[in-house]
Parts: C-alpha cells; sequence; structure tokens
DNA sequence: AGAGTTGATGTGCTTTTATACATCAAGACT
DNA sequence: AGTCTTGATGTATAAAAGCACATCAACTCT
C-alpha cells in the first residue's frame, strides 16, 4: 500500500538526480513546491496523479500503463535504450536508469 | 491540467472493460469502493497515486515512467504485444489498445 | 411483472494533499 | 569568516480525495 510510493519517490528522485536538477529547480519547472519535492521524494505522501504528472513532465519522463504480459520487452527495451545515453543533453549528466514501477503480487486470482 | 485524469480515466476504462469487469468486481480486487471508480473513470477526481497502482494492479497493468527518448520504441513494443492477444484469458474479450499516457506540453518556462 | 445487475449520483464526514512561507544545518566555495 | 546553495522541517490554511452508504434509472433475463 505504502510500498508504491516509496518506488515512485526513488524513481523521481533518481531521475532528478540523473538530469542534474536541485529541488529547487525542479520546483520551478514543474510547479510543484520544493518543500513538497522534499516531503515527496521522502515517500511522506501520496501524491496526486497530476501532481505526478507535473513532475514526470518536467524531468521528460512519459507515464505508461503496460499490460503485464509486455512488461518483460518494455523493461528490457528501457535497459537497452538506457545503455549509453544522457538524458539530458544540456547537461553532461549521466543517466540513471530509473523509470520502473514494479507493482507488486496480491495473491488472488 | 486536467487533461492528464482523462486520459487515466479513459485507459482505466478501457483496460477494465477489456477484462470484462463491472466497476463492482473492480472495486473488490482493487479495495477502491465503486462509487469512486464511477468518479474516476468519468475523470470527476485526480486520483492518488496509492489509487492507481490499486486499480492499475487489479487490472494487471503497470505503471512505468518512461524517459522521453524510450518513449516510441516503447510503444511500439505495446503496439506489437497487444496485436493479438486476450487479456483475460477467462473471458474471450477483444482487447483494447490503452495503456499509454502522453503528457502534453505546458508552455511556462 | 419481478428480480438482478450495471453505472451514475449524492451526502456527510474524515483524511490527506498541496500550498505559501519561513527556517535550518550541512556543505561548498571565494 | 562570510556567502550561497542544498535538502529537510515545520506551521497554518485551503482544497480535494476518499470512504461508507444509500439510491436511482436503464437494461437484461426468467
Amino acid at each position: 500500500m505504502a510500498y508504491e510510493n516509496e518506488i515512485i519517490s526513488s524513481l523521481l528522485k533518481e531521475a532528478r538526480k540523473a538530469k542534474g536538477l536541485s529541488q529547487r529547480e525542479l520546483a520551478m519547472r514543474s510547479g510543484v513546491p520544493q518543500s513538497h519535492i522534499s516531503k515527496i521524494e521522502a515517500s511522506f505522501v501520496d501524491l496526486r496523479v497530476s501532481s505526478l504528472f507535473a513532475l514526470a513532465s518536467a524531468l521528460d519522463l512519459e507515464l505508461v500503463l503496460v499490460p503485464r504480459k509486455a512488461s518483460p520487452a518494455v523493461h528490457s527495451i528501457l535497459r537497452s535504450t538506457m545503455a549509453g545515453n544522457s538524458v539530458n543533453e544540456l547537461t553532461e549528466q549521466e543517466s540513471k536508469p530509473a523509470y520502473h514501477l514494479e507493482d507488486e503480487e496480491d495473491g488472488d486470482v
């Protein structure tokens, strides 16, 4: 339940760092206040989709809903695409993998 | 601003229908009340990430954050993976594409 | 007709996000 | 030492999600 938030948090945080942005810079880009970003990255909040979108797009990330069966293929793509890259051409930052949000298994049919 | 919600909404709705689930069934699986699902699908709400996760995983969907540059590859994968499929073997429902959440450009610096 | 299911609505209430703003300790840098 | 940036915290308030629950019109099916 609270697990996913930690995943999102670390993903966003890694993505931000990969782009070499400070929380305040991201705050300006996304419109989300720095103090809130800090709380988000510490996974103290269960953010709303609109906030996630704001942050993601400020980080040049796209939110995708992939069917479980397509998941492996997508992830291998992500891995290979991300092999040698620079997320942002402006900053010569090395890109961290990040991006993937695994949900956990609930044991129902 | 409110645009993303409509995308999420329709995606979730299509995914649910593709699996042949009623709102009440999805409610049971996901833990999200039916009345709320209805509001979500009508995009009356800006849901929280935990809710999105709950619904997505109940629908066998995985949330992925993909870098803009990897986006085309991922989408083509999704398209091909979904070419001939049945999302759910129990019901012979035809699977709708769904899944992809494009964010739009916001024109501020 | 009667029963059942479906999605949509509404109300009242609690919980939480989200905001603005200020502040702080740690580190870097001149 | 002084300055600047960094991320982390806190407070107070507003806005919205989320829940439980009840209800309703439309549709199907026997």
